[in-house]
DNA sequence: TGAAATATGTCAACGACACTGACTTATCTC
DNA sequence: GAGATAAGTCAGTGTCGTTGACATATTTCA
């Protein structure tokens, strides 16, 4: 998701295996219908496919994280900055290592916005108590009023949406719940257009 | 998550506005509690915050988008052509202007992939009928293929998660079944230590 | 005690994928 | 024919991820 199945940059080979058809047909092989509705939900009006969800959740990831990205723009800061200061808010003490484990990044790129965050006095650093080689990680007040800040924004749409009447109970009214308001008609229409001609309409 | 809470960059200014406290109070203001379990959902267990779910949607993220990753690393190539070839494979005759409004990317940037997926013959252009200055965009066989490849294991994960056992039906249940098994543990050792004095333990 | 492992930090280069701004080319509309 | 619109492109920039190599404390262990 724009944000899009989200994204995030990714080491990436080069090999184009796999080709192995001609290239120049403008077909669809018409398959890939992936069994539908996985559970027994299929109760209530439209049948929502794994493939539904699967858009849905981009929408509402796109959504989500976008909340809180404008409030960072305001400090200067982007998401890599989020996530470190989300996870020494919640976990003080979290060494580097930790860190890393759970961000799932290189020290390089960790260190590249935790430079950035201690620097001005939204992380604090101390050394480990058993082992002086850690540094312990601990958001200042400022950083936590950062933090509540953007958890805040995400906390009201999740709020929201688990809120939202009826609908909310299956995966897809809560995904469609989690999207911003103003948009949700943009995605329904784009949906509804699934299976019948291309209709090319609007922009 | 690693794509992370995923993943886009954005254009960000650079004011450092709002700073207001001094910065080497190393404390935690102990508020934003948040509002725990927004909906009658605390029936069970463990009340899970706003809070846990946020950085459950993280984790959940991360792995929705890491399977897809690992087969277009074979291809050589990113969630952004993830995004496009999905949204092509869905919707046949997209044009420009309505693939720019569904990303929400600047049209440079989706022609930099775009040119990729077309190079390759993974998708295929087609002006308009109504108005020739649009150029209508198709999977190829090829094309759709891939697209279906990706589909299907995101999907897996999806129906797995939608059909686990027990807690499916609470939207932490659902969301932890849609991490990696092998890191539930992982995740969950790492949410206990929340407010248990900081126990900075293994890697 | 001294060698090896571990935790962290850093320099340099690069790749993917966003962005802005400016400009071109068709084509459609009025 | 003028002006708007759909699309493509060149050039430069920024964030955030990557690899590889190396420096520096500190702990552990033989």
């Amino acid at each position: 998701m724009s944000t899009t199945l989200t994204y995030l940059g990714r080491g990436i080979g080069h090999g184009i295996g796999h080709g192995m058809g001609s290239a120049d047909d403008v077909t669809r092989p018409g398959p890939s219908p992936v069994p539908a509705s996985p559970r027994g939900a299929e109760a209530a009006r439209p049948p929502c496919s794994s493939d539904d969800l699967i858009e849905l959740l981009f929408f509402a990831y796109r959504d989500f994280v976008g909340d809180p990205d404008r409030i960072l723009a305001e400090y200067g800061f982007g998401r890599a900055h989020h996530r470190v200061l989300h996870f020494v808010d919640r976990y003080p003490g979290l060494t580097i290592a930790e860190l890393l484990d759970i961000l799932r990044i290189t020290k390089q790129s960790l260190n590249r916005v935790l430079k950035d965050l201690i620097g001005q006095g939204y992380v604090a650093q101390q050394p480990g108590t058993s082992d002086r080689r850690q540094r312990l990680l601990f958001c200042t007040g400022r950083g936590a009023e950062l933090a509540a800040d953007l958890t805040r924004v995400q906390a009201r749409r999740l709020a929201r949406a688990l809120t939202s009447p009826g609908d909310a109970a299956t995966p897809e009214g809560f995904l469609m719940a989690m999207i911003e308001p103003d948009e949700r008609a943009a995605v329904r229409r784009l949906m509804d257009r699934r299976g019948q001609g291309h209709g090319q309409g609007a922009a």
